[in-house]
RNA sequence: GUGAGCAUGGCGAAGUGGUUAACGCACCGGAUUGUGGUUCCGGCAUUCGUGGGUUCGAUUCCCACUGCUCACCCCA
């Protein structure tokens, strides 16, 4: 039988699992940093809080979520983004009894059943975070710098935070009778999709990648931002000059709507030239209250992390050259069978005191275990046959030197752990 | 959900309606006795995604299925 990975799903295998390691640590350094604490939701809910949560317009809840009934009749769902089980859980844990806003991230896997393309999976990875409990214009530049931060201390560069404000529900219905007044003469000249946002949700017209957004235009469509109430338009001020007071460089990009329904007044994407989405976030100021918390407001992003990796690697020229697993403190070598248990007990005791150590075990002979040990970079090999175990050592061969002397078998451990201690003690170190 | 392209050994990749399916990398073994990284020699696809059809004959032609990739939609 020929067993293969679900569609839209891939195996991270050594080689590349090391870049969603380097990734990983950086996201939690800098979250630590900001003041961050980690926070870890179930992957499924209970189908409602998505359906709540994300809201029932959307694609993502209409045609894209992995639900199943469980073995009890319950209706479950894979979660399909972050927010939605974090706010779940800051309700249900009760968190905002505490002391000043809660600064949560999460960091795993998502799932939504679609088409799997370039960056895009059905099983795919976001680091995200949630700030509850503040609406002040501060904390959404926090956020921003936030979002940006992670992934320049990741490596990428050239990144664009597109700025925009979706209005809150005061100045939103507002927005969409102005717009629907000025495009209803042009409705012929819009595509099919967007005819059909025309009523639903006509903010989405301004995204379309058609020629929509001339049609806009021409008939003098007003943008969002355009049709601000006084309180938003307040707040989108005061987030700009707190963006420039931490030197976070972004452009207005008053078409940009994000999919999500809960999101109010700031929205924002980071992106890269050329190659797309790499992160966004929103303000999202009802959606605590409508999962039966109190009336809180909240702020987050989400980071694509496929995406951030896809990135890296094309920027960092065409290599994407596998990272090779760490080279040997030593290799040990059995040139004679009755070597065997003598060799076993060296490389225990090898590794005991640290070192990176292995063997071959597929019974090779002396030639071939020296050609695997240069395979596995090793530094030093250390050579048990025969004439070694009788007379209680243990040949040691320096690999980069060709240099050979003999120790102690009781002492060898103890002794490579000094000279090779340094390069060794380095790389725990990082660990 | 819509559209397009592609499926040859572990990986990359050539190829043809007809007796033995290039090549490169990787891997394994050897070049005299217990010593490597270079070099040299040898080995490594009863088989070309699966099932059917056309044909004297198909990996090469046709159909279906499956899978992969890319774009649209949407999003991370």
């Amino acid at each position: 039988m020929h067993v293969q990975r679900p569609r839209g799903t891939s195996d991270i295998l050594p080689g590349s699992v090391e870049r969603w390691q380097e990734l990983e640590r950086v996201a939690r350094e800098v979250f630590a940093r900001y003041g961050y604490r980690e926070i870890r939701t179930p992957v499924f809910e209970h189908t409602e809080v998505f359906e709540r949560g994300v809201g029932e317009t959307t694609d993502i809840v209409q045609k894209e979520m992995y639900t199943f009934t469980d073995r009890a009749g319950r209706s479950v769902t894979l979660r399909p983004e972050g927010t939605a089980g974090v706010i779940r859980a800051f309700v249900e844990n009760k968190l905002y009894g505490q002391t000043g806003v809660a600064k949560l991230y999460y960091i795993g896997p998502m799932f939504r059943y679609e088409k799997p393309q370039k960056g895009r999976e059905r099983q795919f990875h976001q680091y995200g975070c949630e700030v509850l409990g503040s609406d002040g214009p501060a904390i959404d530049a926090e956020v921003i710098a936030l979002n940006v931060d992670t992934l320049t201390n990741f490596g990428l560069r050239g990144l664009v935070v597109e700025l925009n404000s979706v209005g809150c529900p005061d100045c939103r219905p507002r927005h969409r009778e102005r717009m629907l007044e000025a495009l209803r003469p042009y409705a012929a000249e819009l595509c099919d999709d967007c005819r059909s946002r025309l009523e639903k949700n006509p903010l989405r017209i301004f995204d379309c990648k058609r020629g929509c957004p001339a049609v806009l235009e021409r008939a003098g469509a007003p943008t969002v931002l355009k049709s601000l109430c006084e309180a938003c338009e307040t707040h989108l001020s005061g987030v700009r000059a707190h963006l420039d007071a931490l030197g976070v460089p972004y452009v207005i990009n008053e078409r940009l709507v994000r999919g999500l329904d809960y999101y109010t007044r700031t929205a924002w994407e980071v992106t890269s030239a050329g190659f797309g989405t790499v992160g966004g976030g929103g303000r999202y100021n009802r959606l605590v209250a409508e999962l039966g918390g109190p009336d809180v407001p909240g702020i987050g992003f989400a980071v694509g992390m496929e995406r951030a990796i896809l990135l890296r690697q094309e920027q960092a020229g065409q290599d994407g050259a596998a990272d090779r697993q760490a080279g040997l403190d030593v290799f040990v070598a059995v040139a004679d069978s009755s070597a065997e248990l003598p060799a076993a007990r060296l490389l225990q005791a090898l590794r005991q005191v640290g070192l990176v150590a292995d063997r071959d075990y597929q019974g090779r002979g002396l030639k071939a275990q020296f050609k695997l040990a240069d395979r596995m970079r090793a530094r030093y090999a250390a050579v048990l046959g025969e004439s070694e175990v009788t007379r209680g050592v243990v040949t040691v061969k320096d690999l980069t030197t060709g240099a050979q002397t003999e120790l102690p078998v009781d002492r060898a451990a103890a002794e490579l752990a000094r000279v090779a201690g340094q390069s060794s003690g380095e790389r725990k170190e990082q660990a």
